[in-house]
DNA sequence: GTGAAAGCGCTAACAC
DNA sequence: GTGTTAGCGCTTTCAC
């Protein structure tokens, strides 16, 4: 500890702005001034403060990325694969969770920026303007918006087709013959969900029928949530024939629920996930689901926030990464 | 941007010594020049500088944490168990995957300690003293390891009794009759599983059972590799009757395995898995398995780091919580 | 209780 | 190419 960039320099007989230029790879060194100063630094064990390094060059090469929960498979994937990018590019991050709350999130952006995070990656909890990121980004700060857009924001975004998937999963719904599907759903106010609930209402629509509210469940986004929603759906006297979950943990209580109400999947109640997750070829039958490239999500939002790191001076882009529709066994056919 | 305690100790009409000590929360300051410092800060729109201050005061308020992969269930409740205590206790998670590789994990520790962290928490890669880890502790840096300790290091320790969950495991199934009793761990490099292996071999042992190495499938970790340590063992003309996997993704492997060989659980093979999971009660049959704290551990190691950066001054603790044995019906047995 | 001044360890001009 | 010299924005003595 407290061996600094001085200590080396005396050591290899440098000056210290030239031992610095050497030790933090910028400016011109000699290649032999550069060996002593290496062989130096080595013998002493010196290690480099990248906390002076940030606050003498206003850069700390660290990211931000707050998720709704990193317990939650699909955040967790796609931090592994914003980890994998940006560890590759030379940066650190710093992980929060938001637990879907605004006022949490911009907590965690304040401290985030009090941090000098070099960016930020949120998946925003509210899909309005909010002024922690508004903030943000008129202080220039680059932001890159994960899985769901923010209206009137003009950054990068990296999502998927909400709303063609889950029009897909119910649309194969419809061509099954189902007539009464049910939508278990968590807030609109997370735009991912308006816009899978949008596609729901899109399919119905385009098919020439009406959306019943009464097959619409929306609350939290918990798995205990989803059990409730279904509950509630399933236990009307003229229950749905079909559901279309609208995320991964909803998919899980709404498999419960069923279970407990000793409904068969699919004779009794065909059923369609948002999400494919571990354990979807596992339960029997296995679950029909709308596929979510997640770890490339993830992936594809931190070459974005490189790029700007890097000084990209393009418009904002908004990256739309396609979903997949995996039929199994859930609404009643084998797969192809 | 670029708002410093000296633009607010001006409009506030204090010494910048004066404006740092109300904004800092330290040292002494009269009630009246505290309100017209936070006033003006609110008024001009200060924040602090959190970099500047940890070059200042040798203190980043920043703690790391290393797993193997994020993207595994258990990591990703252990780090919202660890990130909840953390952000509690004021400091920011510094988060990456060494993907247990010994390696990459001292090159991330290092990079950690290049960026001050107050503190680490890692799951060592290798259960042995590894220079990495020894430097560290040696420069009084607190580390916490989670979920396996390193032999002769002294330092806190925060993991589940995984010899006695396995051992317990296998005894449940040596009490149905079993006998050809196969394991599919990852390696014993890992501490975690090499105490998992030790429990199999104690529970056999003390049945008076040889250990059968053509039992034994030990690979890397990942699901691929529980899938073919399974299908090796299953594909012996004198297959085992029961399988014990040693961690979750292994669980999901030699479950595909099971499937693809058309063997059913439990009545060709009774199964029983370590780590419980979201889905293990989707399945059918319900999967018996010994189930860890997960998110409790983390919460514990991040209570541990959080003492020992309070300056806590006892002696290493090695805590460790127990398992629950859960019985389901993967050993053909109704759950109580 | 408050202020002046000296750093924390590094980068960044700029002169040589 | 290399050295000199200012800072970066804060904390921290130490007088007052």
């Amino acid at each position: 500890m407290g061996l600094t960039v001085k200590d080396v320099a005396q050591a290899a007989g440098v000056s210290q702005a030239t031992a610095a230029r050497a030790l933090g790879e910028y400016g011109y060194v000699s290649p032999g001034a550069r060996r002593a100063i290496e062989d130096a630094a080595r013998r002493l064990g010196y290690r480099r403060h990248a906390v002076a390094r940030a606050l003498a060059s206003n850069v700390t090469h660290t990211a931000g990325l707050i998720v709704g929960d990193i317990e939650n498979p699909f955040f967790a994937a796609a931090a592994r694969g914003l980890a994998d990018v940006l560890e590759e590019a030379g940066y650190t991050i710093l992980l929060a969770n938001s637990d879907e709350d605004l006022e949490r999130e911009a907590r965690l952006v304040e401290a985030f920026r009090a941090r000098r995070v070099d960016g930020l990656v949120v998946a925003p909890s509210v899909g309005t303007l909010t002024p922690h990121l508004t903030d943000l980004v008129a202080a220039g700060v680059p932001l890159v918006l994960f899985d769901r857009p923010v209206r009137g924001l003009k950054v990068d975004v990296v999502m998927v087709d909400n709303k063609q998937g889950a029009r897909t999963a119910v649309e194969h719904l419809l061509a099954l013959g189902h007539r009464r599907i049910g939508l278990v759903s968590d807030s609109p106010e997370i735009s991912t969900s308006a816009e899978r609930i949008e596609g729901y209402r899109a399919a119905l629509r385009a098919a020439g029928l009406a959306v019943d509210d009464r097959f619409i469940s929306v609350t939290g986004s918990t798995r205990a949530d989803g059990y409730r929603g279904a509950q509630a759906l399933l236990q009307q006297r003229r229950r749905p024939s079909a559901i279309f979950t609208a995320n991964n943990m909803m998919s899980v209580g709404t498999l419960l629920a069923l279970r407990d109400l000793g409904l068969r999947i699919p004779e009794d109640v065909a059923l369609v996930g948002f999400d494919d997750l571990d354990w979807t070829t596992l339960i029997e039958p296995a679950l029909t689901v709308v596929r979510q490239p997640v770890q490339e999500l993830g992936r594809r939002a931190g070459e974005r926030l490189v790029a700007r790191l890097r000084g990209d001076p393009t418009a904002p882009k908004r990256i739309r990464l396609p979903t997949e529709f995996v039929v199994r066994g859930s609404c009643g056919e084998e797969s192809p």
